[in-house]
RNA sequence: UGGGGUGUAGCCAAGUGGCCUAAGGCACCAGAUUUUGAUUCUGGCAUUCGAAGGUUCGAAUCCUUCCACCCCAGCCA
């Protein structure tokens, strides 16, 4: 198995290595930082990979840290998921942590700016606040309560703490600057009423600490040097600092000292062209049926993407390749395909499959007889072995290849034409048989004898090569065809996205014919359909033991002769 | 409109004053090899770096102005 691709060199990279190089940082430190509040997408990757590929580059270490802080929206299940795709993608965190552990220090840290008299509690309700924010244009005004006296809100914090307050009542607020150019800094909410059963911390808190207070601590407590986030978050950042600089944090829960407090950095979220990165877009898709589940195999969720048949580490490869930079992108399609096509064409092993079946009768072959060729399961990777496909007389070919009525430079088979069976003999169509609807469901051809392993007798060259099941012993099987989600390259700008939902994102194929030796591999295993595309068993539907098969296809093969007629 | 960002080929993306008449990947085009119209291989693919001025012997890289796009007015993260 070839290693994934070295991460290039970029920025974020560039800085962290200096920063260890003279000595800022002992050794680098960062946290993929996820809320358990949906599934993992391949922008998550791109951020996991960042973060845990930038401490393997450094020698540094990476925690995988849930930020809880939202009890209304959070799961177990999420989160558990989370940390499975986080595993599957190939990557070991440091620590495995929580913000919802970090509660207590929190609410301590918040005393602390209560105490210097840098936060004070508000009984502002949400349209006051909202109006007190002042706009784009206007500064803000203060609170009439921003100079509440440090004992009274020490006493207000503890009983909100206590559960003497309804949601709403109240709330912590930094006092820092209504004036600010950066709403962020107009006196931030710190923390907020709620009786909402947390999926960790249960029904111990009835006051919730805000993102922007808990993550810069928990990141300090961590150790974390580079605090790796999304460009919108940029604004966030004077107050990420703010806080860090106005509290005693000393010390961190790993028992080091000093450390230098960490330092966040923003880069450009990447979006894929004819997908949805949204979480909230992504739930609705679920929810309103459009899709199977989390992990329909047209998601680009994780759990998607995997059920489609991506490797984790095409999945990697394409993250190196799309890079990190301070510019939001849109990906092409072509680029994710690449990847997991270059990563199955070098593992995936061959075999036959025909996807949609047109029955071929070979006139002059003896009834009753069979003989085998051995074949190579791999082209250029003799370790992965070989097999033995029996021939026989009567096989299935594609209805792809097959045409009636076929232009010049359609080298497979029609009426009179000749074409070779790969590995096997070249036939020749002498006869087809048509049903009631006019649509040919038989063909009657016969072979040359005298054809065998590639060769002809009077030398002459056929360019046409098929791919085909004998039908004696073809395993039945469903294959299901996957194309883009999204008529649009760019869904999630239009008003109603279910409206550009593809109708032929998925097509079924219930009689596909294998070959058996399909029947004898093991879950996991990923084909390539010779000349069709690569495809794995579907993880849900497919049921090996009873012989059931539901075959998945992550990736067509590249096919210029189907592109040039599209 | 205040603040914060970004602009290099169809899509990503190197590059931070001279070796840039701009790397690499994807896509695309042409050819070779091929018992997968696959793979592989070879060649092609921006005289130009959002625009206009300026500084300089010399600019994608420095300065000025302008333009375009993205983010911020949740008791979400």
């Amino acid at each position: 198995m070839s290693k994934t691709k070295a991460a290039p060199n970029h920025f974020i990279k560039a800085i962290a290595g200096n920063d260890v190089r003279n000595g800022q940082y002992p050794e680098i430190y960062t946290r993929f930082p996820p809320e358990p509040n949906g599934y993992l997408h391949l922008g998550h990757a791109k951020s996991i990979c960042l973060n845990f590929g930038l401490a393997k580059d450094l020698g540094g270490h990476c925690n995988l840290r849930f930020d809880d802080t939202n009890p209304e929206k959070e799961s177990t299940e999420f989160m558990e998921s989370i940390r499975a795709s986080v595993e599957w993608l190939g990557f070991e965190w440091d620590r495995l942590c929580y913000a919802s552990d970090y509660y207590e220090h929190l609410y301590g840290f918040a005393l602390e700016l209560i105490d210097k008299g840098l936060a004070y509690v508000d009984d502002l309700n949400a349209e006051q606040m909202r109006e007190y924010r002042g706009t784009l244009t206007e500064k803000g005004k203060n609170s009439p309560n921003r100079d509440r006296p440090i004992a009274q809100n020490r006493d207000l914090f503890e009983r909100m703490k206590a559960g003497e307050f309804k949601e709403g009542d109240y709330t912590l607020r930094a006092k820092i600057d209504m004036e600010s150019p950066n709403f962020v800094m107009r006196d931030p909410i710190l923390y907020r009423i709620r009786f909402a059963h947390h999926y960790r911390a249960g029904d111990k808190w009835c006051i919730y600490p805000m993102y922007d207070f808990t993550h810069c601590i928990s990141d300090a407590l961590e150790g974390i040097t580079h605090s790796l986030c999304t460009l919108e978050f940029q604004d966030n950042r004077e107050l990420y600092n703010w806080v860090l600089a106005n509290i005693t944090i000393e010390q961190t829960i790993t028992g080091e000292k000093g450390k230098t407090l960490p330092r966040q950095i923003e880069f450009g979220r990447s979006n894929l062209e004819y997908a949805m990165a949204s979480k909230r877009k992504l739930i609705q898709l679920v929810n309103e049926g459009h899709v199977s589940g989390w992990n329909d195999p047209r998601m680009t969720t994780l759990v998607g993407l995997k059920r489609r048949g991506y490797t984790p580490k095409s999945i990697r490869d394409y993250c190196a390749e799309i890079g990190v930079t301070k510019k939001d992108s849109t990906i092409d399609m072509a680029i994710l395909e690449n990847a997991i096509r270059h990563d199955l064409e070098a593992t995936a092993k061959r075999v036959f499959g025909v996807t949609d079946p047109l029955k071929v009768v070979i006139t002059n072959y003896p009834e009753g007889q069979t003989e085998g060729f051995e074949v190579a399961n791999h082209p250029k990777d003799e370790s992965l072995g070989k097999r033995t496909l029996n021939f026989g007389k009567e096989v299935y070919i594609e209805q792809d290849d097959f045409m009636l009525d076929p232009p010049a430079d359609y080298f497979r088979l029609g009426p009179g034409r000749e074409v070779r069976l790969r590995y096997g003999y070249a036939i020749t169509c002498n006869e087809f048989v048509t049903d009631d609807a006019g649509k040919v469901v038989e063909l009657h051809c016969t072979y040359d004898p005298l054809s065998a392993r590639g060769k002809t007798a009077d030398g002459r060259k056929i360019k046409g090569i098929i791919h085909w099941v004998n039908a004696d012993e073809a395993v039945g099987a469903e294959v299901r065809v996957y194309d883009r989600l999204f008529t649009d390259p760019n869904p999630a700008a239009a008003e109603d996205f279910t409206a550009l939902i593809n109708p032929e994102s998925l097509t079924v194929y219930p009689n596909a014919k294998l070959e058996p030796s399909v029947l004898s591999a093991s879950a996991q295993d990923r084909f390539q359909f010779e000349r069709v595309g690569y495809f794995c068993f579907d993880e849900e539907d497919s049921e090996m033991e009873s012989g059931k098969l539901v075959m998945n296809r992550t990736v067509s093969l590249r096919d210029t002769w189907g592109k040039q007629n599209r």
